[in-house]
DNA sequence: GCCGTTTTCGGCCCGACTGTTTTCAGTCG
């Protein structure tokens, strides 16, 4: 698929033409156009060759244009137009804090900086300061900028970032200035990974509130404090993150928290609905001329506009808007809903906890079935099961059933999809189980398309395993054609995995939400490796929740005795 | 560049903070 590609090609062109000084509004179509594609599932030259790219909002004549002429020719002529007379070096350096592309156009044009080397020059040598509207404080800021740029500024996975956040919420409750305060941002939509920690307080003394904050314990370095805002960057035993508040009157709490959820996209459409009824929305309300008719809470903001409350996980502008306005909102799958685990280790492969212990941490969570799935023994790496050591497992579940009568212990395993697409264990020994999770756990290019599709036109197979292998910010994932594998899934009835390991999130929200299209069933497991990671449901059911998933969408909402029934369990 | 039961032209969300200025431009979210 050439969708990242050409995604990427639109991006670097909305760079170019931002820097040299185009109209904001065709920037932002240039970039709205490459993240459209960039979240598209289906083939853009599929598309392309169906002459159905037009259909797709926010794509028109000109993008569709210069699509086909990249899938005909390979290039764009658009490209290389908008990149004449600079550098990808030179462009790279817009992702510098407080350097934005009017700056660095002064900085190109009359300093000749052409690279982050140029740029350093010139701050060492003052020449930078002497240019126009640029001062010391300016080129401190555009240092400071730097530094974090060459740190490389990595996103925090999400669990992280909830940890930091709650900290963080923690402190600022202690302040008697502080009636409230709520993580926001793609923290509450619970994006897979965090930039920004945005936190949203309300309070009488914004000043104060903000003093109170930037000197919180661990804050590194002050970005702004004003009445109503504040930014640090906070020091955690990871990587540096930045943080930011708000603060309004608690009248405002709502329109408030609506704007600093976003997403970005999602307000832009929300504010241009407000317009077209006559009507202004700001993080202070909901106006007709200055005239205030709602704002104190989120759901009276999306009301006075027509629209139902619509939940945080889905307000990313992928048609949830339009979606409200035709009453169609999907009634999201809740963490409540969830009734077991079908991907657990125990300590007789590679995990801490025993059978047992596990089985009582389910029953804490008030699970009606939990599914072991230990290793096989092609991962070795990670002391997986021989033929012996699963009957050995095996009947050690029966034995500990008879004395649990208030929860169903399953019987699987996490077989390994082998090089050569088949399965770790005999057809013979895999029949006997309960669940069968199929999982690739090496080589990650080697023909996985083929294998994962083989094994899921294996009968005994039921569920397929973090189908993608990414590991968020570490691991690309592998060579695989989802497309495929989701074909043959919904061919064959298997259910597809999200895995809620927080590193993983595997399948992500936009192939979970295709799968979901397709009709596909959905596992939410969390692939425990001890007791605590049970907790890691609540990551798994956000994947779900982001991709639109209802409750019949996912199988481990079932009861018992229907989930019995979809796996034809004796 | 996209889009359209007010438009095929003229809009396109809205505001805070900072630094460098004497009223505003640039950056960010």
């Amino acid at each position: 698929m050439k969708n990242k590609e050409i995604a990427e090609i639109f991006d670097r062109i909305a760079d170019a033409l931002e820097f040299k000084g185009e109209q904001f509004f065709r920037v932002l179509a240039y970039r709205k156009a490459a993240r459209i594609i960039e979240e598209l599932t289906d083939d853009i030259d599929v598309l392309n060759k169906q002459d159905k790219l037009r259909e797709i909002p926010g794509i028109g004549e000109g993008i569709a244009k210069k699509i086909d002429e990249f899938l005909k020719t390979g290039k764009m002529k658009k490209l290389a137009e908008a990149m004449q007379g600079i550098s990808k070096d030179l462009l790279e350096l817009l992702n510098i804090q407080n350097l934005g592309p009017k700056t660095l156009k002064l900085t190109s044009d009359e300093l000749g900086v052409k690279n982050l080397k140029d740029l350093k020059r010139v701050i060492e040598d003052g020449s930078l300061t002497k240019l126009f509207r640029m001062g010391e404080k300016k080129v401190e800021n555009i240092q400071k900028g730097i530094a974090l740029f060459e740190h490389g500024k990595a996103r925090t996975p999400i669990d992280r970032a909830l940890e930091i956040a709650d900290t963080v919420v923690k402190y600022l409750k202690k302040s008697r200035l502080i009636a409230n305060a709520t993580p926001s941002g793609s923290l509450r939509r619970m994006k897979e990974t965090i930039g920004d920690i945005d936190i949203l307080v309300s309070g009488k003394n914004g000043k104060k509130i903000v003093d109170y904050f930037t000197k919180m314990p661990g804050v590194m370095q002050v970005l702004a404090s004003g009445d109503t805002k504040g930014s640090v960057i906070l020091e955690t035993d990871l990587e540096p993150i930045q943080v930011d508040i708000r603060i309004v009157p608690e009248k405002q709490y709502g329109a408030a928290l609506q704007y600093f959820t976003g997403s970005k996209e999602h307000n832009v459409k929300i504010r241009s609905l407000a317009k077209e009824k006559g009507l202004k929305v700001s993080e202070y309300g909901v106006f007709r001329d200055k005239k205030t008719i709602a704002g104190k809470t989120e759901a009276s903001v999306y009301k006075v506009l027509g629209l139902p409350w619509i939940p945080p996980e889905i307000r990313e502008d992928r048609g949830e808007i339009e979606a409200a306005l035709a009453n169609k909102l999907p009634k999201l799958v809740e963490l409540e809903d969830i009734k077991g685990d079908l991907h657990i280790h125990t300590n007789n492969s590679d995990a801490v906890n025993t059978l047992e212990e596990m089985v009582n941490a389910a029953i804490k969570l008030s699970y009606e079935y939990i599914a072991f799935a230990d290793h096989s023994k092609a991962a070795f790496y990670a002391n997986g099961l021989t033929e012996e050591r699963l009957k050995r497992e095996i009947n050690a579940i029966a034995k500990l059933q008879i004395s649990y009568n208030n929860i169903r212990i399953l019987r699987g395993i996490e077989v390994d999809v082998l090089d050569s697409g088949k399965l770790d264990f005999s057809d013979e020994i895999l029949s006997q189980l309960d669940v069968v999770v199929a999982s690739v756990h090496q080589g990650f290019k080697k023909r996985v398309t083929e294998r994962m599709c083989s094994a899921i036109e294996n009968p005994n197979v039921d569920i397929i395993a973090h189908p993608t292998g990414r590991l968020i910010s570490r691991r690309p994932g592998y060579d695989v054609n989802l497309e495929k594998v989701l074909e043959y899934a919904k061919k064959y009835h298997k259910i597809m995995e999200i895995n809620a390991y927080p590193d993983r999130l595997d399948l992500n929200d936009i192939w979970t939400r295709k799968a979901k299209e397709m009709g596909i069933k959905i596992a939410i497991n969390t692939d425990a490796h001890g007791i605590a990671d049970l907790e890691w449901m609540k990551f798994g059911v956000s994947v779900a929740r982001r991709a639109w998933l209802e409750k019949q969408d996912v199988v481990n909402t079932l009861k018992w005795k229907d989930l019995k029934n979809l796996l034809n369990i004796r």
